[in-house]
DNA sequence: GAGATAATAT
DNA sequence: TATATTATCT
């Protein structure tokens, strides 16, 4: 019964993209059609979390993306959240008037793959696709029963959708390889010195937004819970074949760089993120971590501007 | 400037 | 010795 996956990525914008919006509020729903499909989208909306939920289990594969409110009467968005992301492999964008951080957070450690405060703005929505990838997990040939998978390497109909996923591996290659499809004059010249195949090269490591969230979640709970925000935890915790320890160490190491840059600039603000926390801090009382984003921080990177500059709205 | 890698520190 | 943190290189 799932649908035929048809989402087709044109060499510019991926117009098309199937979202499933999930809102309660009809005056919201109606307002995010728009705005969806001023993107080009094609929307599907359903105001009752219950029935949504049985919408996506009876199509599998038709949708890209889900936007769903976090208060709902019938059924806590995080709920939804949850067995969405147990059930299909789907991102879900969150939405809420709440926008403080520990709200945010709290999205995020339920799997949200983003989080927008409302209202929502329609630069906002033009960047979701964004969260539109395969599953970071590299399926070695493994098919699993059960569901199937979608959006993948067809590319039916249009002309050119440069999915290629030669090697998986990164699999976030997805979005540069979108962006930068510029000319691949490559033929390169100079001294290549090939190194046998064997020592693979080294497939430089590209921090989506996904993997900087990924990243925070442990750094956030150390508070709470687990006292240890290393490298080597963390990495455990995101759960990204590929990704080693240095990796995160080094990414660590960025963001500690931003942080104190922030901090510098903004005049020891009333909270100031001490979360990540380097080694035993005596101050172990974080939670508040102020206002510092990460999105600013994921954003300085490779993804497009105003990607999830959403979350701005604290103030 | 981001990420890898080398150098130190614990 | 292993891992964390910092410095330097690409």
């Amino acid at each position: 019964m799932a649908c035929k996956a048809e989402l087709v990525v044109s060499d510019q914008f991926p117009a098309g993209l199937r979202v499933f919006v999930v809102d309660d509020d009809i005056t919201c729903l109606r307002i995010l059609q728009q705005m969806l499909r001023r993107c080009m989208y094609r929307v599907t909306t359903c105001s009752q979390a219950t029935v949504a939920l049985n919408l996506l289990r009876e199509r599998k594969g038709c949708f890209d993306v889900i936007l769903s409110d976090v208060h709902m009467p019938d059924m806590d968005g995080f709920k939804l959240l949850e067995l969405v992301g147990l059930e299909m492999d789907l991102p879900v964008i969150m939405m809420s008037a709440d926008g403080r951080t520990s709200a945010v957070m709290r999205g995020i450690r339920h799997g949200a793959c983003d989080y927008l405060i409302k209202p929502i703005r329609e630069e906002e929505l033009k960047n979701i696709w964004q969260h539109v990838r395969k599953k970071w997990n590299e399926n070695k040939e493994q098919e699993h029963s059960g569901s199937l998978h979608d959006i993948d390497q067809h590319k039916q109909g249009s002309d050119d959708t440069e999915y290629g996923f030669s090697a998986n591996e990164g699999a976030e290659e997805l979005l540069k390889t979108q962006k930068n499809r510029r000319d691949a004059k490559e033929e390169d010249n100079d001294e290549l010195e090939n190194d046998d195949p064997s020592t693979a090269k080294k497939p430089r490591v590209v921090w989506s937004v996904e993997m900087n969230w990924k990243m925070m979640i442990p750094v956030q709970q150390r508070s709470l819970v687990l006292c240890d925000a290393v490298p080597k935890r963390i990495l455990e915790l995101m759960n990204i074949p590929g990704l080693t320890r240095e990796n995160v160490a080094n990414h660590l190491q960025k963001f500690r760089l931003y942080l104190k840059r922030l901090s510098g600039v903004a005049q020891q603000e009333g909270g100031f993120p001490n979360s990540y926390c380097g080694p035993v801090e005596q101050n172990a009382k974080a939670g508040t971590l102020g206002r510092f984003d990460i999105r600013a921080f994921a954003a300085s990177g490779q993804i497009p501007p105003q990607t999830l500059a959403t979350l701005h709205a604290d103030l």
